[in-house]
DNA sequence: GCTTGACTTGGACTCTTGTCCAGATCATGT
DNA sequence: ACATGATCTGGACAAGAGTCCAAGTCAAGC
């Protein structure tokens, strides 16, 4: 790897950092400068545009993305439905940024033409997440989008929670996702039991 | 209500326009003011600044959006769910604008502190839809976050693949959702009938 | 018809943004 | 030490943003 491509890698690192904290729309290529300590004409001297740059960061965060999903699966041997699921609760505690800005990424696509293969590109290895989970559970691969539809709806829920100050939202994800994933996969049934386990929620 | 009051609604309606088709962020004074007519100058005189113009829109997306929903549900007598669920397909296909204003702004609560009681002050009725449609059915209100969240899952894919260029999305939504939903409010499993008849979904 | 207040106009003003560049600085091979 | 190309600086520049206002226009009551 060439020193020029280490360096595009490091700036856009902290402009994905920044777009975490800020959302998209909202950081500014300065915003950018500021975190990684370096004048606004580097950018401008490692990538064309703010579209290059934002370009490159999207499929930078689509790499570290699919890592981290990656080790969430197939890593917990018998229990796999525990382990990808505290990997989610992990996400929420400690990535909730990274994962904002995936959310905040996909809605830009509704609007912005642009933005649609990004999106595309980025949400298909997730639902492969899902599909290699389905295979591993031995589980009918129809389930696949109404299982994947469930969970990153909840997920992105109590994300939201989260980041609106429920500092223990990702607990109260795995209390609530824990028995009802493990009742959908055992017999595809909702588990009534998680509801009443979890208490309010709204 | 007063002359002021009402042209004040009137703005907010062709802001609410403008906002559907741009997006919150990308959407300024003068595009509202050249979409209703109207000079920038009249936005201020009837706004104090640009959050009260966004705000004042958020009210009135609002009621146009519970309006939406109320008008979906209990009004097709003995087929709820079926009525339910056309009521959502027609939203993707008449109304996406303002359904995807709403997930847009239901993220930038993510980043933004100030959009939160903005959200969660939308979200709330509408997950009172779903209390009134388990209700309707008889069903265990335990099952209301489960349906929710699979609900509001689903009814965004299919709004972003319409959005994204699919013009039969809100049929392959019903498709989709219609077996899945009665399955589920019968026996609370997931149909893999659904998944059969539909096909390659992503 | 006149007056008064409400409404509207068009543009000025300032701040932020992305873009761009001339020159300074650094690193590296000779 | 020097030369050369890569890297970095700081600011200039234009476009676009929200804000604000002086002046013009309209409508309604006296």
């Amino acid at each position: 790897m060439t020193k020029r491509v280490k360096k595009k890698e490091e700036l856009a690192a902290f402009a994905i950092e920044t777009m975490s904290e800020l959302g998209y729309a909202r950081t500014s290529l300065r915003d950018i400068a500021k975190s990684s300590d370096m004048s606004v004409g580097v950018l401008h001297y490692y990538f064309e545009d703010k579209i290059h740059l934002l370009t490159f960061c999207v499929r930078q965060f689509k790499e570290q993305f699919i890592a981290d999903m990656g080790k969430f699966t197939l890593e917990s041997g018998d229990r796999i439905v525990k382990g990808f699921i505290d990997g989610l609760s992990e996400a929420i505690q400690f990535e909730s940024g990274i994962h904002c800005l995936w959310y905040d990424i996909r809605n830009q696509a509704l609007f912005e033409q642009g933005f649609k293969q990004d999106a595309v590109e980025i949400e298909e290895p997730m639902i492969n997440v899902i599909v290699e989970l389905l295979a591993a559970l031995d589980k009918p691969p129809e389930w696949l989008m109404p299982i994947y539809l469930f969970i990153d709806g909840t997920f992105r829920f109590y994300l939201q929670k989260f980041r609106l100050g429920d500092l223990n939202a990702h607990e109260e994800f795995v209390a609530f996702m824990l028995p009802e994933l493990e009742s959908l996969v055992e017999n595809g049934r909702f588990s009534g039991e998680a509801a009443k386990a979890r208490g309010k929620i709204a």
